[in-house]
DNA sequence: GCAACTTATCGTCTGTTTGACGATAAGAAA
DNA sequence: TTTCTTATCGTCAAACAGACGATAAGTTGC
């Protein structure tokens, strides 16, 4: 039976959850204050190291649900990308594998004295340079946010932000804030509804909301993937952001 | 100062990589023949583990220069994803960040006796199921091909597979060995070059071939990406393969 | 040298898609 | 009832993609 290399360097690996959502027509990320050395004050992403035992999508569901008290992965839970081991954390070498959430906004746990108070944060205000991330979690906020832009172009993953149904408008509000940028009703209306395979018209309306009441629609059954899946990308063409 | 948790999980960590080139009109993939257990003689993605001290993209770049004998990157390379660490490797648990390099065609190490031997494989060979691969390796590479051909659709990567200067059937040789496809050369010309920011024209002229000479390009400046920095998207509207 | 062949490059034509924006529908608010 | 707001449908021109003809400029065979 073969064995391991005696001298093997072993690392302590973490998960970080890049959680977004769309609050108020602005993009916000969950971030958590730090109760603990180091970095104790500062705002940091949720995540934790990955126990013995765990695979890594594992570890994410579970250190998201130890911090904001979701039973259930509320959106796309997708792998971002993994930093390190270097110069990440004054403890050591620490590996950490980024993973990315794009949820419906989603209440999160009013903690307790003793753990981590979760909130939401707008997006612009942290790139803005208004706090300070702990680590190296500034950088894989970008990268997350730019990975969330791009998607949106190519898959119907923008349907992730809203709930199971919801309207165009809704939609286009969802890629406006991710985008950051205005984009036409009219047209957006067009693309989305005419795209085959991408949503699928529940038949019911809104009601009560000010103007024309809203067709509600939902992801059309190919569009939607399975817990953990990849997804199939459906617009084809693709829905472009502005380029300026 | 604060320290570690006394309890923490460390774990090996690994890089692969999954390294494309296009030979003889076929999307390839450097593969090894492991010499020792596990997966003895079975063929492997090149790859190793994460010393001390080492950050990913270092791990990475050692390894292939260790497997392959190359002296500097040959091409884009990038980190795919990371997998595990349950289930992956007999010896226990192992976590891997899988790397792509896309690459033109370069000579690999003929090794010697002890050292494993590096080679091109067809890619369509092996997810034919003609060889198996070591570890969770074919899904590595199942996920590798998938990242390449979706990255030709909107970013200049296409060109990371030629050499310096390259004619537009070449690149187009690319484009259709990654996809499988044929292209039409005609629209395909207009489209690579009718692309602002995409190519550039050397001025200088294929001579020798078959055929009427064919002009010399280049990458443009704002497509080609320093070193580990994300390449910018240029291509816009994307080039789309055919889908069906 | 010359015809045949090969490949590169330029054009044309048609259907699709986008972007800009007018017009109408259908509710709530005043 | 009028006004306001939002949803939805149309229109039009420009850009673009896919199919394919035509020509340019080499090499190869004879």
């Amino acid at each position: 039976m073969a064995e391991f290399p005696p001298a093997l360097q072993r690392f302590p690996v973490t998960v970080d959850i890049v959680a977004l959502t769309v609050r108020d027509n602005a993009l916000n990320v969950l971030l958590i204050t730090r109760l603990i050395e180091p970095f104790r004050g500062r705002l940091a992403l949720p995540g934790g190291f990955v126990l013995a035992g765990e695979d890594l999508g594992e570890a994410a569901i579970r250190e998201l649900a130890e911090e904001t008290g979701v039973e259930q992965v509320p959106g796309h839970l997708e792998q971002l990308q993994s930093y390190g081991p270097q110069g990440r954390d004054p403890r050591g070498d620490v590996l950490t594998v980024a993973h990315l959430l794009l949820a419906p906004d989603f209440p999160v746990l009013s903690a307790g004295s003793d753990a981590e108070q979760a909130a939401w944060c707008p997006v612009g205000d942290i790139l803005a340079g208004e706090r300070h991330l702990a680590f190296d979690h500034a950088r894989i906020l970008v990268d997350a946010v730019e990975r969330a832009r791009s998607k949106l172009e190519y898959s119907p993953l923008g349907a992730a932000f809203c709930g199971e149904e919801f309207t165009i408008a809704q939609l286009r509000a969802v890629y406006e804030a991710v985008w950051g940028t205005r984009l036409d009703p009219r047209n957006f209306h067009r693309k989305a509804t005419g795209n085959p395979g991408f949503l699928e018209d529940t038949g019911r309306m809104t009601t009560g909301d000010a103007g024309r009441p809203a067709a509600l629609f939902r992801l059309a059954a190919e569009a939607r993937s399975a817990a953990g899946e990849p997804v199939r990308a459906v617009l084809n063409p693709p829905l472009m952001r502005p380029h300026s």
